[in-house]
DNA sequence: ACAAACTCTGTACACTGTAGAGAGAACAGG
DNA sequence: CCTGTTCTCTCTACAGTGTACAGAGTTTGT
């Protein structure tokens, strides 16, 4: 992978042209065969399937009965088709039902990204450094900071918070995400692949069992209690209940570690 | 990218003895002319000057003085180098210094692992689905265990905090670590980004600035206050510390959301 | 009719990981 | 010592990758 994964890089001006669809009009030459939504449903579609591995732009080119330099009329690289997709997938979330608890509102937008990252786990993959400044990703980052206006937040609180629960929501997808589609491709369940492994740990004198108590202990019983190595939901919702039980504190003044320091 | 970016495919027997670095003893043919550490510590210098898309087989060889294809007399492909690298560089990390009040030991650990995410940028672009069963490995999972030992929670509950702070210093870690990387492979700062990006979307009548008011005003904010578009470390301390707080609740059994359905 | 503007295609380049075959080196047993 | 075994290392080759560039063909404005 030797392309960009995304952009940030590339003219700005055509980049968010082609996010919002405003075309600059061509009106002479031959009629295009595709639109550039055509080649963004295509895209995510093989990118879904197959992987973003899959998404060549041959692979995509070949999909749509096209040859593959022809796909560059429509975009400037596979990193902006990169960018459209993003902001593609981000426009399958929707306004959450009204409520006034917070906590829910979050909850609710926190466990839709867990499930569009799983039915789209490319997205993971993808720098999340500049997001595209499309209208999907600008409307999500909105509906996020809207759940935790006039709470009693200060704007760099409500900045953080979103932050903070994309973070982690980003970051437990990827681990549940990954783990899933290791056990498409090695077609070992996790289970099995340590059952696999774990034998040959142990003909290993340094790898000495008593060295690590505690990772054993609780290997496990979390083994036992959910029949499996993590259970990724689980850790999720149980993690994110944390959060926001934090940032109730906050909002309720009642932070029991606020006034202590870090050391160094 | 076609190959794997990590392994949990591939011989665990093989893959655990070089994470080991218990050798099989080949006694005869010619002596080599690298070792397993060698190799790794080239690749690493690689990857952490270049990025990981620099490190392939054929550059990394090079550096070695040494043809590429000899590289697989040490190692059965680059997803096991892949492994050994991460490990390697969970060696970095060391036990904190004793003290009695977990949040702090937590804290360390957890902007250690913060420090070695930026130091080793590419660890985070690695699959983490299956963590390479390796000694440091093994003891950073054992170091995390033991700072939340004995404080008040259930095995399960451990491992469920431990996944949850790791998921959550990874997610940030990747914002802030990209955003760098962006800086750098760009040349544009991401105040630059913006000053260049938003006139262009001010040009866009779909893109009304009344359509998005929170992410208009909240951006204001942080970035007077941050004087950047973002300020990762102080998202990642006050995220870290909410996330504790409500841990700590959840120890002392007064957690506000606990008896909360979450609805659908 | 002509030129401009546009879409689309084929070729080419510099890369990637790694399979496979074979050359040469070091040791074990006789 | 010689010979066979086992090991390291190299070369070649293959099927991929993104995309630069040149040119062919089509539609439209004048």
């Amino acid at each position: 992978m030797t392309y960009a994964d995304h952009t940030g890089t590339g003219d700005p001006r055509r980049t968010i042209e082609l996010l919002w669809g405003v075309r600059g009009k061509p009106r002479r030459g031959p009629k295009p065969k595709l639109t550039v939504e055509e080649i963004v449903t295509a895209a995510i579609g093989l990118a879904d399937s197959e992987g973003i591995a899959a998404l060549s732009v041959r692979r995509g080119a070949e999909q749509l009965g096209v040859s593959p330099m022809s796909l560059y009329t429509y975009i400037p690289s596979r990193a902006e088709l990169l960018d459209l997709m993003m902001d593609r997938v981000h426009g399958e979330l929707t306004d959450p039902p009204p409520s006034d608890e917070w906590r829910v509102t979050v909850t609710i937008l926190a466990e839709d990204a867990w499930e569009m990252y799983h039915r789209h786990p490319w997205l993971l993959q993808l720098t999340t450094g500049r997001l595209p400044l499309g209208p999907h990703t600008f409307a999500k980052h909105e509906r996020e900071l809207s759940a935790v206006d006039a709470i009693g937040l200060t704007d760099l609180e409500m900045d953080a918070v979103v932050a903070m629960v994309n973070g982690f929501v980003q970051g437990m997808a990827r681990g549940s995400v990954e783990s899933a589609g290791l056990v498409r491709r090695s077609g070992m369940t996790d289970v099995e692949w340590w059952n696999a492994s774990a034998p040959v740990l142990a003909e290993i004198p340094e790898a000495d069992a008593g060295l690590f108590p505690l990772a054993a202990r609780i290997g496990q019983s979390a083994g036992e209690a959910h029949g499996a190595a993590s259970a990724p939901l689980h850790t999720f919702r149980f993690g994110l209940a944390r959060i926001l039980d934090g940032v109730e504190q906050l909002v309720t003044g009642e932070a029991p570690g606020a006034d202590r320091e870090l050391p160094s």
